[in-house]
RNA sequence: GGGCGAUUAGCUCAGUUGGUUAGAGCGUUCGGUUCACAUCCGAAAGGUCACUGGUUCAAGUCCAGUAUUGCCCA
């Protein structure tokens, strides 16, 4: 509620809004509920502080009014976080937002608190909360602060009661002593195994504390004893838990001494400090103190130190809850991806910790319990029980409401048809810290009240780091605002970024730069769309061309983008299948920027600029335009806005596509007719071939104006066809003026050459050759090959391998050696002419 | 202290059942004004896959240990 759109909630909306979309265009009904909490403390400091501002205070307007600031507050500013989701480009159910303070939404809150006391799953109980005793509130564990404080450790002696000599204790704070219970060792420290059971006397007090073992003490710690302070000390509260110790408060909410204190009571605390170690030196009990640094726990409001406190809270009781929320992770029914969060999710609900569920604070759900003021009698009911009663005065967690989310938006308690369709739904998507406070919840909440997992897929993204590996915080000023990045380079661009940027599994570092990836892919796209369309022609034809019926005519190129695309979409829809994103915008990434762009685009364009209307430029155009049309619907999951408007150019000349925006266009479909790695290996050695010639130009530094000639020997009749079929492209490519290709070529003198698979290109360079650049390039090939050749000799000369592993692989490594043994040969030749020169 | 990860090119990361000449983007260097794109095109340099040992015909990939590092819980 008090959110402001952060890259963290960017990344994680772009991840849902990829699913929902890739769902929706796979024909699947989608619902994405949007909503906020009403972030209990958070909400309530931003408008204190605003009353404070107006020299207001909110004991001083009071509790209903100012609820009602609250309220005003919400209505001005309480939806800007969904309104910067709309201009990212997610596509939520906007009618049917929800607030966690909605009438229907608080009305399941009480259902629920209700059945749960009833159940004997609610509890009032003593627990240790974080207080600030200037604010008079508790806070929760996010809102506290760590600052580094000088302290001191005090060296205290506690003298047997059998007068047998003294235990020291180190302590940061010997005022707390006052309300000491027992001391503590770690049962496996030798030094202090004969003390366990004996008893000794708390000095300036006189109370006796027994001395306990307990495996928590850390022996390396100042003297490995440890006072147990049960009512002011969360880790001694454990402890006193364990042990069954008193928990005596001695230091009260505003921070003053108790009665517990004797003759310190009424002092404030660091008073009682001053006052207990003067005194404890006096009487002989100090034995030394030595300077500490502490991380000392502050309040974020008034840096004040906060005070651990003894308080009743209400608590909800796990035990019966956690079992079956265990249950649905480890049957699979519900999945986390990736994998392994589950683990840390079930070891967290195997060693689950009851639940404190009340807060003393004003904005949230008031806790329906109400106490007669004259019985004391406590009734726990939806409705108020009417005159002569109290209602508590706290107010429930946030998350108390936001573990109903799956079910209590859709109406809940009440069985609505929004609830009968859509639960249980399919997915989350949040942070790994949200696992315990909500996750978790979520699913116990489910199984609890629906009798059935509110989601099957736990989606876990990565926290949003800087450059360096930051966290991006306020305090560090290191944040990126996602809206600058959407006014700068775009919507689209902002998605792509991220998601490109996002590994599977870790956490994205992000920089300012890390979007121009995204804006220089979206432009890429953007660009290739007008090269195919600004090549169609005018009209479209009457009858196009039905490409599968026609493949045999189709040329290699033509059948090789296909055969590309048709695993693109393979790979793709199994990679959002399996909530890849990272790696699905990858597939498309290459695809589009390598296959599409700087092979098949670049070789269709001779064809485009025919003057005919021959079957091969109209096949070139036809083939471009379904690329660029299976291109823009896998893409438009991940950049929405330039997929709508690019689709809205040609969908139309789109043959079997029905007419829609891109957002309802059906899903591409992989088609097994088109697959062909035979196909794609044969262009790939045409490919090979033109990126030989260029690192010839390059190397030999060829002036790129300069036409020059090549001449290729071909050993095998496919790729000699496969050449000669493309021989224009290799010319316009390699910025070639003549090329002769054929099996028996004879290497002009002087000319450089390069070696590949089942060719040999040589380029006459005569004048232009630098001939020690060419003899150290060969060298380098030469070393390079001779050393691939040495490998795989050694494997095929070890009889184990050759009786080991299977056929295929040994003649895979056959064929390996085979061809290594002719490149070397034929560069060792290149280079003994190149002496002979 | 317990749990969960990470360690591959200068940086950020791919590398899914062990067998491809270990890849990409950014950065770097060199070269590019031909009608999609300089937010671009072409080329290059750059890697004992943290270390040690083990399993195997074969290890970046599997196992154990070590080191470094991050997060969560206490």
């Amino acid at each position: 509620m008090t959110g402001v759109l952060h890259l963290g909630h960017a990344l994680n909306n772009t991840m849902q809004d990829i699913m929902l979309r890739y769902k929706r265009m796979t024909g699947h009904e989608v619902e994405w509920l949007p909503g906020i909490d009403h972030a209990g403390i958070a909400t309530q400091v931003v408008v204190e502080k605003q009353l404070i501002a107006k020299g207001e205070t909110r004991e001083g307007v009071g509790r209903e009014e100012f609820l009602k600031r609250v309220w005003e507050w919400k209505q001005k500013n309480g939806d800007i976080i969904l309104n910067q989701l709309k201009k990212m480009g997610c596509s939520c159910d906007w009618d049917r937002t929800r607030f966690t303070m909605d009438p229907g939404l608080s009305e399941a809150v009480k259902e629920v608190f209700v059945r749960l006391y009833e159940k004997g799953l609610i509890y009032k109980g003593v627990y240790i909360v974080n207080w600030c005793p200037r604010c008079h509130t508790t806070l929760s564990d996010d809102e506290l602060e760590r600052e580094e404080k000088d302290g001191s450790l005090w060296y205290v002696r506690y003298p047997l009661a059998d007068g047998g000599g003294h235990l020291v204790v180190a302590t940061t704070r010997p005022e707390t002593m006052l309300g000491d219970t027992a001391l503590a060792v770690n049962p496996k420290d030798s030094r202090f195994k004969s003390f366990v059971g004996k008893n000794v006397i708390l000095p300036l007090v006189g109370r006796t504390l027994p001395v306990i073992a307990d495996s928590y003490i850390d022996a390396e710690f100042g003297t490995g004893v440890l006072k147990v302070t049960p009512a002011h000390d969360a880790n001694d509260f454990e402890i006193g838990r364990r042990h069954n110790l008193e928990s005596i408060i001695a230091i009260d909410d505003r921070g003053l001494i108790t009665k517990a204190g004797g003759p310190y009571a009424g002092l404030d605390r660091d008073e009682a400090r001053t006052r207990v170690v003067a005194d404890l030196k006096e009487q002989g009990l100090l034995e030394k103190v030595e300077p500490y640094r502490l991380g000392a726990a502050v309040c974020y409001r008034c840096s004040t130190v906060i005070e651990p406190f003894l308080s009743e809270q209400w608590f909800v009781k796990m035990s019966a809850l956690a079992p079956p929320a265990i249950q649905a992770v480890k049957s699979g029914r519900i999945r986390f991806h990736p994998p392994h969060w589950s683990k840390v999710y079930l070891h967290w609900m195997e060693n689950i910790h009851d639940w404190c569920i009340s807060r003393q604070l004003w904005w949230g759900h008031r806790i329906p319990v109400y106490k007669s003021e004259t019985t004391g009698e406590l009734i726990v009911s939806k409705t108020p029980p009417g005159n002569g009663y109290r209602q508590d005065e706290d107010v429930l967690d946030t998350w108390f409401s936001s573990w109903l989310w799956p079910f209590s938006t859709f109406g809940w308690p009440e069985k609505t048809p929004e609830l009968e369709a859509f639960y249980p739904t399919a997915s989350l998507f949040t942070a790994s810290e949200i696992i315990f406070l909500w996750v978790a919840r979520m699913v116990m909440a489910g199984c609890e009240f629906m009798g059935e997992i509110p989601f099957s897929d736990v989606y876990i993204h990565g926290t949003v780091r800087d450059a360096i590996g930051r966290r991006m915080s306020k305090s560090l000023g290191n944040g990126i605002d996602p809206l600058e990045v959407i006014a700068k380079h775009g919507a689209d661009s902002l998605r792509l970024s991220l998601v490109l940027a996002a590994p599977e599994g870790q956490d994205p570092l992000i920089s300012e730069n890390t979007f121009e990836q995204g804006r220089n892919f979206a432009n890429k796209l953007w660009n290739a769309a007008r090269l195919v369309l600004a090549n169609q022609s005018e009209t479209p034809p009457e009858i196009p061309i039905d490409l599968l019926k026609s493949k045999a005519q189709l040329e290699l190129a033509d059948r090789w983008i296909e055969s590309r695309m048709h695993h693109t979409i393979q790979n793709v829809t199994d990679q959002l299948d399996s909530f890849r994103f990272n790696t699905a915008a990858k597939s498309l990434y290459d695809f589009i920027w390598s296959d599409f762009c700087d092979w098949y685009l670049e070789l269709a364009k001779p064809r485009f600029y025919l003057k005919d209307d021959s079957f091969q430029r109209r096949a070139a155009q036809q083939v471009a335009l379904e690329v660029l049309g299976t291109i823009v619907r896998l893409l438009h999951p991940l950049a929405p806005f330039v997929t709508e408007e690019l689709w809205s150019h040609f969908s139309d000349r789109l043959p079997g596509v029905p007419k829609s925006h891109v957002t309802l266009a059906p899903w591409p479909v992989a088609a097994k007719e088109w697959m062909d790695e035979d196909l794609e290996a044969a262009m790939q050695q045409v490919f090979d071939v033109i990126a030989a010639i260029r690192t010839v130009r390059s190397e030999m530094k060829v002036p790129p104006a300069k036409a020059i000639n090549c001449l290729i020997r071909v050993d095998r009749p496919r790729l000699l066809r496969n050449l000669q079929a493309y021989t224009d492209n290799i010319r316009i490519l390699g910025k070639i003026d003549s090329i002769t290709i054929a099996a028996d070529v004879k290497k002009p003198v002087p000319s450089a050459s390069a070696v590949i698979r089942d060719a040999e290109i040589f380029i006459p360079l005569e004048g232009v050759i630098d001939l020690e650049a060419e003899r150290k390039r060969l060298q380098k090939e030469l070393e390079h090959n001779t050393l691939q050749l040495e490998k795989i000799s050694r494997k095929l000369d070890n009889p184990d391998f050759l009786e080991h592993a299977p056929p295929d692989v040994v003649a895979k490594e056959r064929a390996k050696r085979e061809n290594f043994q002719m490149i070397v040969a034929r560069i060792n030749a290149n280079l003994e002419q190149l002496v002979g020169w």
